[in-house]
DNA sequence: CTGAAAGCGCTAACAT
DNA sequence: ATGTTAGCGCTTTCAG
């Protein structure tokens, strides 16, 4: 590999073919997974192409067969440390499969027209939206422009494929937590203006409660899906001074939150006192501050779920897409008076 | 806009000059900025452009003009949150500085040939590297191949920009914070393969302590820079049965292990027998259940030098990189005895 | 200010 | 299996 070579004028097709002595065609091909050359040309060019240091420019092929294998991945909160994972698992995955992962990162007031923009300017064989952003318009202009799409834990959209967890379970989960661990009256803690997922985890724990035997006296909420929502929901608990013995927080950085305004705050003792579930198994959940019981939303079984939908949009623009539902599980710990990690190390 | 047009075929410059009654080259003057068109032209093409619904194929242009406007991010451990959040400022700092943002995702023992390649197939204008691969080779080939690079919380490598925060400070400010808490014996808490930012700071500390009259009595580590080494940390700690009466964890997801552990199976109370100093201010330190004093590291002041550094390399390739030192500042609360935020609250 | 023509680097029919 | 030819969609001299 001479350096001479490298540097100033990129190396292209043609000057490989020269030096091989071919066609650019059979450097093309050379290059192109199942293509049909002869094995002693083949590898008169591979030498030829590491000789001169040459890369198949990617931009010129997508351009000539109108394929890009770019994939959009649109996100917005990077801090929630369950998302980043979600966002770098999905990167890796798509790398795997020979798709370059292109971060599209966006505002939730932020209109999408720009993002869509994007999408087409670069010609995008698909997208991921994991994002809070609602995706109305998006899926629409998604489907208009033919641009498959996955959505990821959001609310279901004509033309998009979706991917979410089995929130009827996560709500049948925690109460059945909740009332195993002894509950009578139990409560909610969540966020003023839930997404569409925190929404079903809701409804779904609502619903199962009576049919449980639980009374439900009451929904508390903070400003967000965060730790510091946590605090808030809590602070409004404990001004509501219920009867409750268990709650269920929507999720676990709401349920951290919770947890630690009630011990720097109050007389409240979890388990003793208020047993508590949260929801998403954060790796926080598992520190020994915090111990906490929560439904497993496998991060690894959603990301292969949405790759999967995604591609097979993409090598079948015609299929319907798919719908898929993500199994969740329940991780007893000591916030429901399971034996305390602590003494298990 | 008619749908009939958007499907299907791709609308084309040429298709909009037809509809504006114009040659290609006035469309694509239209949007190129500042090219000289005639306002009465470009209103036209603007309309035709619209009612077609057309968009600058970027690939085609990026072939013709030789300059992709990617750039690639290269990440490995997004799970650490404050790498998440670096990751996340600088898609969004790239985004608005119509550059786009690739994610390059990668494993510490991968080979770096690989990233190199789709470097290089793509044409990136440039790249970043947050992850703690050690880029030694990847600062070669970018150099070789002209394409500009930063490091962050990196070595310093020639021929590529470099950001990074200000360790020496880090280390003085970590060490005053324990003598101003009253401190006399101090130890360190770290990893067993430190990466160079953390060693950076590991080596300030104990340069300044003895300036400061601190005995520094031990390192006691754990495997990784995360809150299991933290544990592992404070085990070894424990075991050691030091006289030290402050500690300075060189990273906060370790300093949180470490109390964590001291709380949960020790006697040890902190800042009562123990003062900690951690570094990087990651959200979780201000939590109510750690409460931690530690050194920030602001993630808005690195993704800002990483991406000026970045475009003025990408506008001035000849110009010699730069070397950006972040400053730090030292951030008071709970663990050496300052007022406990939840008195506060 | 505008249009014509050449070219960015590659692939895909079509012949051979 | 290989080479020839004609694009992919855009920009950019170069004339006018």
């Amino acid at each position: 590999m001479d350096d001479r070579d490298k540097r100033g004028k990129t190396v292209t097709s043609v000057d490989v073919a020269k030096r091989a002595g071919v066609s650019r065609s059979a450097v093309s091909r050379t290059f192109t997974a199942g293509a049909s050359v002869a094995p002693e040309t083949r590898e008169r060019v591979i030498a030829a192409a590491h000789e001169l240091g040459y890369r198949v420019n990617m931009l010129a092929r997508s351009l000539s067969q109108k394929r890009t294998n770019l994939v959009a991945l649109v996100v917005s909160d990077m801090d929630h440390s369950f998302r980043a994972a979600v966002i770098d698992q999905l990167a890796r995955k798509l790398v795997r499969l020979n798709y370059r992962p292109f971060m599209l990162p966006t505002d939730p007031r932020q209109d999408v027209s720009h993002l869509i923009d994007m999408m087409l300017h670069y010609n995008v064989s698909g997208a991921i939206v994991t994002s809070d952003t609602p995706p109305a318009e998006i899926a629409e202009e998604c489907a208009a422009h033919g641009v498959p799409l996955v959505l990821v834990n959001k609310q279901p959209m004509d033309g998009a494929a979706n991917v979410t967890l089995d929130s009827d379970k996560v709500g049948r989960l925690a109460a059945t937590a909740l009332k195993r661990a002894g509950c009578k009256r139990v409560a909610l803690a969540s966020q003023k203006r839930p997404s569409h997922s925190i929404n079903q985890r809701k409804q779904a724990f609502m619903r199962h409660c009576p049919e449980l035997g639980l009374d439900l006296v009451g929904d508390f909420q903070g400003a967000a899906q965060n730790y510091d929502g946590g605090v808030e929901a809590a602070d409004a608990f404990l001004n509501a001074q219920t009867a409750a013995d268990g709650v269920f927080c929507v999720n676990d950085y709401l349920a951290l939150g919770f947890l630690d305004r009630l011990r720097h705050g109050s007389d409240i003792r979890v388990p003793g006192d208020l047993r508590v579930v949260g929801c998403d198994d954060i790796a926080e959940a598992a520190w020994l501050s915090y111990d906490l019981t929560t439904i497993r939303q496998d991060s690894g079984l959603l990301t292969d779920a949405a790759v999967d939908a995604l591609v097979s949009r993409i090598d079948d623009p015609e299929a319907t897409p798919l719908n898929t539902v993500i199994d969740v599980k329940l991780v007893e710990r000591g916030s429901t008076g399971s034996i305390h990690v602590g003494d298990a190390g």
